[in-house]
DNA sequence: ACGACTTACTTAGAGACCCTAATAATGACC
DNA sequence: GGTCATTATTAGGGTCTCTAAGTAAGTCGT
């Protein structure tokens, strides 16, 4: 909890620490000689001038400890390495994951994160696991996903037990909007009594919502599914079951449909009907209507409409003060998205007496997802404490100080 | 943390509540002999033969402590007095307060209520405190309603400070639906660890979401109103700023106005166009849907599944387990509304591989959140500790025997 | 019917955690 | 250079919950 205190103030005195967490200077003396002699904290520098002793302030130590996000999209694999601080130290992607089956798959994963955390130089005692994070509903306990995508073999494959065999790591197994919405947090672009929400859109549309710090988790852990809400009672039916499902209005695939029903915009864009990466056509819309096309902005401004719609749902129901919005999806015309969501929002919430809601851009940017999986292992081990020892220490890596 | 699980099991042995704690025998003993000379519980009987000692028995003590409900509704008051195992032990009901000042109306509501608990034979010593249950906006903390209902006098009003300083007793103030959601939870009709909501259907249509045995609140405390979440992106605007708000399609003041626009159906309930309270004119309808009047049930069958519609989105978004119906609006017809809800969510859910959602009708009843008022004074003062004094012992009624 | 066994509960002592109170450290200010 | 304000540390104690050992109260076998 001190840890926490510590990395979302970045640099904090001992006074602060013990105002801020209600605990007595006493004890944050002790827990704070702790964590230094862990490793996990350093000392730096001077606070500000009180007229009497100044206070040292302490900050994380960021290679003191890493974790690696591994996100696993339609297409695509990234792979990256945060320290402490959530800084990405390395990083890689690659394709082809997605055609394989997952006995296949995973040991390839394997060895690119080895690969990779060889090539930064990344102490191995150092690492605290693996974030795994996918689309879709997923059992996070097992580590198991519940789609039968990318191909039918996933199906109720034991992705996080098999991955962390290969690795002879810890793996979580998250998703990717939960992911990319703790990752917010841990960077500091939310406050830490912010209620606030994520929405992740990259092929799909998926959600997140933190509270307190932490992911909300309903009964199964697969909250918050956006993609999949309904905007439109009277709306088509959606192979998922629901009508007038979000997704089909707004998202990536649904947007590339749109246009490709518009001849001019189609040809103008070059748009290739048969193209199967749907989101590379998708960002010739989204750069079009960037660069001002008429047609593609319209186009793009109803998404972020339709958006905005299901975030005032999600703003009301979750009672959030913040919206981020992070996934590829967001990368090129993330502005025009912003400005329709938050009009949005602001027109639908103003007659109700209550706070606005604030919609910013991911601070992590399109990797928001697999640092997220990544800074998810950094909170689990050292904040929840569910990496503790049976004995109740920390674990220790080689190279860290054991007090006495 | 321990009486909450004795209240959860109703009756339970002190092994049973070790491995249910997590907690040892004998710090189980320690804590049930506290509780038990603090008169919260009792010993009841000998549990079921297990081939050596046998098992004593504890379960709440009922007339330990009582809680007080005060429900305000746009048209009535109900007052119940609850006991520790939740079971109301008096109750009364008056008209009148919504067309007063709350200068006026709360003098009186506080004078009811110590009519109730005189009558009731409570010993006043024994009551934790009032919960103030309301629809609409407020803030929890200061005890403010932030709506002008029933009238514009009372907004921004310290309804809980004004009525607990008439009282001599600590008030809450918290919403109808999110009252009756706990009033379920301590009844014991959803699991421990169940994650659920409540649609609370009186004038309006409110909604509260329990997750691990606490209301689900946002960044400020005003989460989950459904009545004013949209099915309809391309619905009229509401007055609270959204377009297609469900409660202009499915809460009872539409229903009425629905049937005031069927010629026949409102001839044949003698439906009374200028009629301000629009709750029993509702109610005429429901009892006609009831009985069979095709043109009523069609009515209220769409109703129901415009909630079921809602209930889609709420129950994937907080990935709920279990929904339950509440308020006097379900009263007369809550079986159909049941059974559409229900249906509804079977369908748009089944293809999803997610666990099913089970709608059920409240343990308490019409008056659900009064009592569910009551019950969250109990649980706050109680489980949640909020009201233990200075030097961390509980408030000690005169009665109870201190242990030395 | 008696004693051995099983299970439930209690007591005693130890350790972790966090508190209060007193003490040491350190730079600002006159 | 001494006093003061403020920060940090140390010492000792209280509370909580644990382990380990002991006691209570049944069942079961002979």
């Amino acid at each position: 909890m001190v840890l926490d205190v510590i990395r979302a103030a970045r640099s904090i005195s001992r006074v602060e620490l013990a105002t801020a967490t209600g605990l007595t200077g006493a004890t944050i003396s002790e827990v704070v000689r702790e964590l230094l002699g862990d490793g996990l904290v350093v000392e730096a520098g001077r606070g500000a001038p009180t007229g009497g002793k100044p206070r040292t302030m302490v900050q994380l130590n960021p290679p003191a400890r890493y974790g690696v996000g591994v996100q696993l999209e339609r297409n695509a694999c990234v792979i990256v390495v945060v320290d402490l601080a959530g800084r990405p130290v390395a990083r890689t992607s690659f394709h082809g994951v997605s055609s394989m089956p997952p006995e296949q798959a995973l040991p390839l994963v394997a060895s690119r994160v080895d690969a990779l955390l060889t090539t930064a130089g990344v102490d191995r005692e150092k690492v605290l696991g693996v974030g795994l994070v996918t689309y879709g509903p997923q059992d996070r306990s097992t580590g198991v996903l519940l789609t039968p995508q990318p191909t039918e073999e996933w199906y109720d494959y034991p992705v996080a037990p098999r991955l962390a065999e290969s690795l002879g790591l810890p793996v979580l197994l998250d998703n990717d909007a939960a992911a990319a919405a703790i990752g917010e947090y841990w960077m500091g672009a939310v406050g830490p009594h912010s209620t606030y929400g994520c929405f992740y859109m990259a092929t799909g549309i998926g959600g997140g919502v933190v509270v307190a710090g932490e992911v909300y988790r309903g009964s199964s852990s697969n909250s918050a599914e956006i993609g999949h809400i309904s905007i439109d009672v009277n709306g088509d039916e959606c192979p998922c079951g629901n009508v007038g499902c979000l997704e089909n209005y707004a998202g990536p695939s649904a947007l590339v449909r749109q246009a490709l029903e518009m001849p001019d915009l189609a040809r103008r864009l070059a748009l290739d009907p048969a193209a199967d990466d749907f989101l590379t056509e998708f960002a010739r819309i989204a750069a079009a209507a960037n660069a001002g096309d008429p047609e593609a902005l319209a186009l793009v401004e109803r998404s972020a409409r339709y958006l905005g719609h299901a975030a005032v749902t999600v703003a009301v129901l979750f009672d959030l003060d913040t919206i981020v919005l992070a996934g590829q999806s967001f990368a090129v015309a993330g502005s025009i998205y912003q400005a329709v969501i938050q009009q949005e929002l602001d027109r639908r919430l103003f007659a109700r007496k209550a706070h606005p809601v604030r919609v910013v851009p991911s601070v992590n940017g399109s990797d928001a997802a697999a640092i997220g999986g990544a800074i998810l292992v950094l909170q689990s081990e050292l904040i929840l404490g569910h990496g503790r020892s049976e004995d109740g220490t920390r674990p220790v890596p080689a190279g860290a100080v054991e007090t006495p």
